[in-house]
DNA sequence: TCTGGGGTCCTAGGGCGA
DNA sequence: TCTGTCGCCCTAGGACCC
């Protein structure tokens, strides 16, 4: 009877799946035991916190602390350490997202660790099911818990996520917003710097107004916040009252790929740094070879270290257009040196770099330039790299110009073995 | 000694041609 | 021919996200 209230076919509904502490969650799945203990996993090289069981989180240990300030304290307080491990963690994101994605074709993979689905027109008195069907079966399959939110509208959504994580107990780890009561009660109880799109610029802007929660947002004036925070600000102030004005995104080639990184050490000598810029070039390559794609321009940066006090700080980059799209190693990695070249600057103490591949089209569609073309053996020659990376592991074959040393010249000390891409880290179970 | 990396979108401002 | 204006395009930088 009550399905006769509304009609179906008009309801928006989206849904976001997250999953909770994901890289923590990750690395549990593999050492139960460390279940309601204090981990923390650190970024590349070792540099800070990126992520925090709720047992860290309750030592206060802040996100992006850096990791070796924090030393003694996670000693202290027996905070288990993990560096990241990024093989791992995809993996088992694919796991959950081809799970996610078998209830319904429409799914946007927002990052690793979440996912809006469009649940519209679907029965509202069936969410509530829905949504414990599908933590059920991902915690089942993959051992990750993750929470759901449900909402008209994607900031909604965000909204209700957030509060069924923080209330898993009360929730049960999912939270419909579907009345006009739970919005308003919802938008009160959310802090102003936890809107999703509202950064710490906004919210210090706002918090000078007197906007301390959401509710207090929507009750300003399309006007102001159109002048003091752009469409985008608007557009999250619209989402909040709940009107659509986001959508979800189709999986579109990417529209800039970097590969950028801190060193190990510092590097004074131009070889050095170049033999880094070179190995960046070629995983950038690599990347667009996997989504099929070539580029048409490519920029190389440099910088000194931002933290340290002296005054020989440097940061450059350079923008190089190329004569035809390509997606080679050799020929990225090629004009990549060729820019770092002319923005080195002798003498001074690199602490970072990067590449940038821009202006991406699909690569059956790049246009060849009349007088300059691409070196057609490139193509075949990289089919084949990538191939015998692919069987024999990953940097198995590379470049010349590319750094010969460990892999990634990173400080990975507490890495996690990767259980579920490599088979000598496969788990043995022993049975008796 | 040690403080991440990889994205997107928007805006302001300059260059340039009509 | 010179100058002002407008709109388009490009780029750098800011702000945001995870």
């Amino acid at each position: 009877m009550l399905l006769l209230l509304f009609n179906i076919r008009d309801i928006l509904m989206f849904a976001l799946v997250d999953c909770n502490n994901f890289y923590v969650s990750c690395e549990r799945v593999f050492r139960p035991e460390l279940n309601k203990k204090p981990i923390v996993v650190l970024s590349n090289n070792d540099g800070c916190v990126i992520a925090r069981s709720q047992e860290a989180k309750n030592l206060d240990i802040p996100m992006g602390a850096p990791a070796f300030k924090f030393m003694q304290f996670f000693k202290q307080t027996n905070t288990t350490i993990f560096s990241s491990n990024y093989a791992l963690y995809g993996n088992m994101s694919n796991r959950v997202m081809n799970i996610l994605s078998s209830y319904t074709p429409e799914i946007e993979i927002y990052s690793i660790d979440e996912a809006f689905l469009n649940f519209n027109n679907v029965n509202p008195l069936s969410i509530n099911k829905c949504g414990l069907e599908i933590r059920k079966k991902v915690n089942k399959y993959t051992g990750l818990p993750v929470s759901i939110g449900f909402a008209n509208t994607k900031t909604l959504a965000k909204l209700a996520n957030t509060i069924a994580k923080k209330y898993q107990k009360k929730t049960g780890g999912i939270f419909i917003i579907d009345s006009e009561e739970t919005r308003l009660k919802s938008l009160k109880w959310l802090k102003i710097e936890d809107v999703w799109g509202i950064g710490r610029k906004s919210a210090y802007k706002l918090k000078k107004i007197g906007v301390f929660n959401a509710m207090q947002f929507t009750e300003l004036s399309d006007d102001w916040v159109r002048k003091n925070m752009s469409i985008v600000g608007l557009r999250t102030k619209h989402e909040l009252e709940g009107k659509p004005r986001l959508d979800l995104e189709a999986d579109e080639l990417k529209k800039n790929i970097a590969t950028t990184r801190s060193f190990d050490k510092e590097y004074y000598q131009l070889n050095d740094v170049r033999e880094r810029v070179s190995t960046f070039a070629s995983s950038c390559a690599k990347k667009l070879r996997n989504q099929k794609s070539t580029c048409n321009s490519i920029a190389v940066f440099v910088s000194t270290n931002k933290h340290t006090s002296n005054n020989d700080q440097y940061k450059k980059s350079i923008l190089i257009k190329l004569p035809q799209p390509t997606n080679s190693s050799i020929e990225l990695s090629k004009f990549a040196t060729q820019g770092l070249t002319k923005i080195f600057k002798e003498g001074l103490k690199y602490k970072k770099a990067g590449v940038i591949v821009m202006d991406i089209l699909v690569e059956k569609g790049s246009q060849m330039n009349l007088f300059n073309s691409s070196n057609t053996k490139h193509k075949s020659l990289m089919r084949a790299v990538d191939e015998l990376n692919k069987y024999y592991g990953n940097r198995s074959l590379k470049l010349g110009s590319q750094d010969g040393g460990s892999s990634e010249k990173m400080k990975q000390e507490k890495v996690s073995p990767k259980y579920t891409t490599n088979l000598k880290d496969i788990l043995k179970v022993n049975s008796k």
